[in-house]
DNA sequence: CGTGCTGTATTTCGATTAGGAATACTTCTA
DNA sequence: TAGAAGTATTCCTAATCGAAATACAGCACG
């Protein structure tokens, strides 16, 4: 058993888009990305997909080639080798769980609270309420898109999660504008 | 009105950790951002932390001192100015509300089931669900820490939202769980 | 027919962020 | 009185983000 070659986590979401057969350009994996991940890990920047890509093909976990269409205009699309399934394979399974990392720009303010007008802080909260909700019914909306392809079980799974996660956030905020409320009557 | 200077979230962070009114090493900030801000923004570095602080000072919202102990050893500390004040009470007041950021690595692997076995799969997300869990208590800790404070209403409040969050998250796990229970029996 | 818009496809750059390792001194504890 | 734990700061590198630049294809609209 050797260890497994220590990849930083984007290369491992990259190859796990390729993990399920197809072939793919940067700029597929970057709308894959964008339909799927987006929800729950990630929306990269072009920069990281084209970079990942050429180093998933040095390490020999990505073959590329280049695809000639009628035209003139050519794009390279890559696909995983068998190393590389056996990677991200063993990735899955193996590695230690990781604690999310969550960086919440609304809570920053909220936290900030002494520093804002009660109203203020109500619109942001509002704000961030309408995103959750908007969020938690595209991704419902994608889990539907998923569960007509069979291979996309998973995919399915964590799109279901990730419309509950949105919707827990839309509660959340629900509950902090409650809190407000209860403190401001403290106050009086 | 003129615009705010264009600072990187964490700066914004930092200011808002003096805006309290204390002064603070680099160090003490890590202690209370650790204590405070890491259940729903943030765990800095020792050298994001320092690195913030000069660029505050060379802005002019912050300024610094060394404190001399009855010992040989020093520290610097750092307190807010009034235009750094003027400035984070802007940026908590103006910004623009920014959707979190969220990066789930164990998503990312359910997400990825088709490479797991089912039995691996379950215990990650138990394992998770447990941090969760922790997370939680913790969170509720400091909270009711927070609230014999009374300019610790705000952060009170929020680290209420990130006791229920991460409280959330652990629910989320368990329907996830209960979703892969039947996605097995269909498959029988 | 041309002009401009949207979509595909990739690269480049700089700034930000993450994380650990290194250093060094102090205080507590066994 | 050595060693562990806590305080305090710096350095370095890799990873990440985000925007812009480039370029060509296809389509619509006048």
């Amino acid at each position: 058993m050797t260890d497994l070659p220590n990849l930083p986590p984007t290369s491992w979401a990259v190859l796990g888009l390729l993990s399920f057969g197809e072939e793919l350009s940067g700029y597929d994996l970057k709308k894959w990305a964008d339909w799927s991940l987006k929800f729950f890990y990630w929306s990269p920047s072009f920069s990281q997909i084209y970079g990942e890509l050429k180093r998933l093909e040095k390490v020999g976990y990505a073959t590329s080639r280049v695809e000639l269409t009628e035209s003139t205009r050519g794009k390279r699309v890559y696909a995983i080798t068998q190393d590389g399934l056996d990677a991200v394979t063993r990735w899955a399974r193996e590695a230690p769980v990781e604690p999310p990392v969550l960086k919440h720009g609304v809570m920053l303010r909220a936290w900030l609270g002494h520093l804002m007008t009660p109203e203020r802080l109500r619109e942001v909260l509002e704000e961030h309420g309408a995103y959750a909700a908007k969020m938690s019914r595209r991704a419902e909306a994608d889990a539907e898109g998923a569960a007509e392809v069979a291979e996309w079980a998973y995919p399915e799974l964590v799109l279901r999660w990730s419309a509950r996660y949105y919707e827990a956030e839309r509660e959340l905020t629900r509950r902090m504008l409650a809190d407000l409320d209860e403190l401001a009557a403290r106050e009086d």
